[in-house]
RNA sequence: CGGAGUGUGGCGCAGCCUGGCUAGCGCAUCUGCUUUGGGUGCAGAGGGUCGGGGGUUCGAAUCCCUCCACUCCGACCA
């Protein structure tokens, strides 16, 4: 009885703190709208979330979130939550200040350049700020798990990363200081952590969804944290950094770095040119060339010198046609050739080719020579003579040259057929809001993370991680839904779900009246209200509320009161429509709940 | 890292080249009036060591030196 009544005290409680944080009136709350567009503003939702008050810069690549603001972030985060939960994830909190010896122990303290942000304490002991925390969790992991009983785990957390970017741009889509939603699982074997993975994949997709964002899963490179499956999370948008390529006609979708780029299909044209050597002075690029020789640049080739992998071959010939992009991703998996790549100097390819940049070709290379499978499949080409100032056209495979090695180093572009066999290869950018890993054993095996099987023995554990940029997502959920008039949030992770504005609410109790009695109701139907009690004019009261993406919007005044009526207008309806004060709440938790 | 540029009330800018009254303007803020279904109008007020330091000069926001901070562009040329 006793305990029973706490519990209920103890739920009123959390009730009433609920209740306080889900409605709000404006006077109460820091609206921080701007009329002006800041100057360094490049992206729209960049500057839509400076105009309405959602973040302020604090110094380059660091913001401070304001009050609406951190209604996005919670709502976010709770999706976030309730999904991972849901999967069977653990939350965990670690630190965002993390000590050396960790990231020694990894190999990364020297891996990683100056995006790793490195400080001493007052002892002159070397920490970092994480970046991300796969070194903690392995830590934790193998200090407190044991036994292969207690696998797979899945531990997530939602906090703060740090990475000293180059160039921080675009507000909070490419910050310093970052919040991310990170998870590491950790299994017995690769069959386990497929599962998960699968899982993961399936969470994310949950989450997206109810986040209400235009999305895709796609095929992505695992990078330099190594591994073996990984998708990529993209919100598409034309102001995305990257660049997807989708199938046609299938599902296909993949990150354009891995994309594989198919060989023409049919046999290569026969030539019907005689090799001729032309002076092309100050001709370099493939531009000035296909300009000065009234070729396209597709009927070109062009020669890359790039650092070998071992000293038999310092230097490597990557051959692409003229109009294709090398992919070095794609490079540095071949055996030949140094990781990172990394371009001969001037004087190298001097010393190998006895001429500039500008006039290497295929021709005459003792060289190792990588061709792409594009390249390899033209004919009566134009490329670099090796002889500065000079090219050669009518230039042929097998009868001019030999194509050496072929196979896929470039780009894939629109157009090209789908590496799944199905339909053409369209390009569009996307925001990066999610990446999960197949990490394998990289840092377990480092750290030495280990359990006991079955069968007594200690055994390395597979890793999985899974990140989400949380405030990121933010960033791209507004420029996925904007208009002139600023942000339109999704419901689910708008910073209120309903605004009421009132007209002459200062100078008619009677408007006074209906309003609060409005405002109570909602209120304790549970939904999300703000009210602008503020002594404002219309026009800046509904500028405001439209510039920070409320969806639905009651406004109240004489005019309606006259005819027992409430205007209600969604925040992508053209025009408002009047609905009966007594139907009013039902009508709106229908329009809620839509 | 290379290149370009900026720094003047809370924000956005003018003034600088050609040194000289009391450093201006717009927005925002505050006061009063006005107005009230789409950023209204009028009047007034507060708020600045002109990024820091040094120098030239009778006199520096302005010219010179130096330091700092920030922003933008580039980092595949073949």
């Amino acid at each position: 009885m006793n305990k029973l009544h706490v519990n209920h005290n103890h739920y009123a409680k959390i009730c009433f703190l609920i209740y306080i944080h889900m409605t709000m009136k404006t006077s109460q709350l820091l609206l921080a709208t701007t009329r002006e567009t800041p100057a360094d503003a490049e992206v729209i939702s960049h500057q839509l979330m400076i105009r309405a008050g959602i973040i302020r810069r604090l110094a380059g690549g660091l913001y401070t979130w304001l009050p609406l603001g951190v209604r996005v972030l919670r709502n976010i985060e709770q999706i976030i939550r309730e999904e991972m939960n849901r999967a069977g994830a653990q939350e965990v909190l670690m630190p965002v200040v993390q000590p050396s010896e960790l990231w020694e122990e990894s190999g990364r303290w020297q891996q990683y350049g100056p995006e790793l942000l490195r400080i001493k304490d007052r002892h002159q002991r070397d920490f970092c700020l994480g970046p991300t925390h796969e070194e903690v969790i392995t830590d934790m992991v193998r200090k407190e798990i044991r036994s292969y009983k207690q696998l797979p785990a899945n531990y997530y957390q939602i906090q703060t990363k740090f990475r000293d970017e180059i160039r921080p741009r675009f507000g909070v889509m490419r910050s310093r200081e970052f919040i991310m939603k990170d998870a590491y699982s950790f299994h017995l074997n690769r069959e386990c952590l497929e599962q998960t993975y699968q899982v993961m994949y399936d969470t994310y997709h949950r989450i997206f969804e109810r986040i209400g964002l235009d999305f895709r899963a796609v095929q992505a490179d695992t990078g330099s944290i190594g591994g073996d499956g990984s998708h990529e999370f993209h919100v598409l948008a034309d102001s995305g950094e990257d660049a997807i390529a989708f199938s046609s006609a299938s599902d296909f979708a993949a990150n354009i770095e891995l994309a594989e780029a198919l060989a023409p299909t049919g046999p290569r044209p026969l030539p019907s040119q005689a090799l001729t050597e032309v002076a092309t002075p100050n001709i370099h690029s493939i531009e000035d060339v296909c300009q000065f020789l009234s070729v396209q640049a597709s009927q070109t080739l062009k020669t890359l010198l790039v650092l070998g992998a071992n000293e038999d071959n310092p230097v490597i010939a990557l051959v692409l046609r003229g109009d294709h992009e090398v992919n070095d991703i794609k490079v540095e998996k071949h055996p030949l050739v140094a990781s990172p790549m990394t371009f001969a100097s001037a004087d190298q390819i001097k010393q190998v080719c006895g001429c500039d940049a500008g006039s290497i070709g295929p021709v005459g290379l003792t060289i190792p020579m990588v061709v792409d499978r594009a390249a390899a499949h033209c004919a009566d080409f134009v490329c670099g003579a090796n002889k500065s100032g000079f090219h050669l056209t009518g230039v042929n495979w097998d009868r001019d040259v030999q194509p050496g090695l072929v196979t896929d180093i470039r780009n894939i572009v629109e157009g090209d057929p789908s590496p799944d066999g199905k339909g053409e290869i369209q390009i569009k950018r996307g925001i990066e809001v999610g990446h999960i890993f197949q990490l394998g054993d990289k840092y377990s095996k480092a750290l030495n993370a280990n359990v006991l099987n079955e069968h007594s023995r200690a055994q390395i554990l597979e890793m999985g991680c899974y990140g989400i940029g949380v405030t990121r997502v933010i960033a791209a959920a507004i420029e996925q839904n904007h208009d002139d008039k600023g942000i339109i949030w999704p419901d689910a992770i708008a910073p209120f779900q309903v605004c009421i504005v009132p007209m002459q609410m200062h100078k008619s109790p009677r408007v006074a009246k209906a309003v609060e009695q409005l405002y109570d109701s909602l209120q304790k139907q549970g939904v999300s209200v703000l009210l602008d009690d503020r002594d404002e004019r219309p026009g800046v009261m509904f500028n405001d509320m439209e510039l920070i993406g409320i969806p639905h919007r009651i406004v109240i005044g004489e005019r309606g009161l006259d005819q027992q009526q409430i205007e209600y207008k969604h925040r992508r309806d053209a025009e408002p429509q009047n609905i009966a004060e007594a139907e009013f709440i039902s009508f709106l938790m229908a329009q809620l709940n839509k």
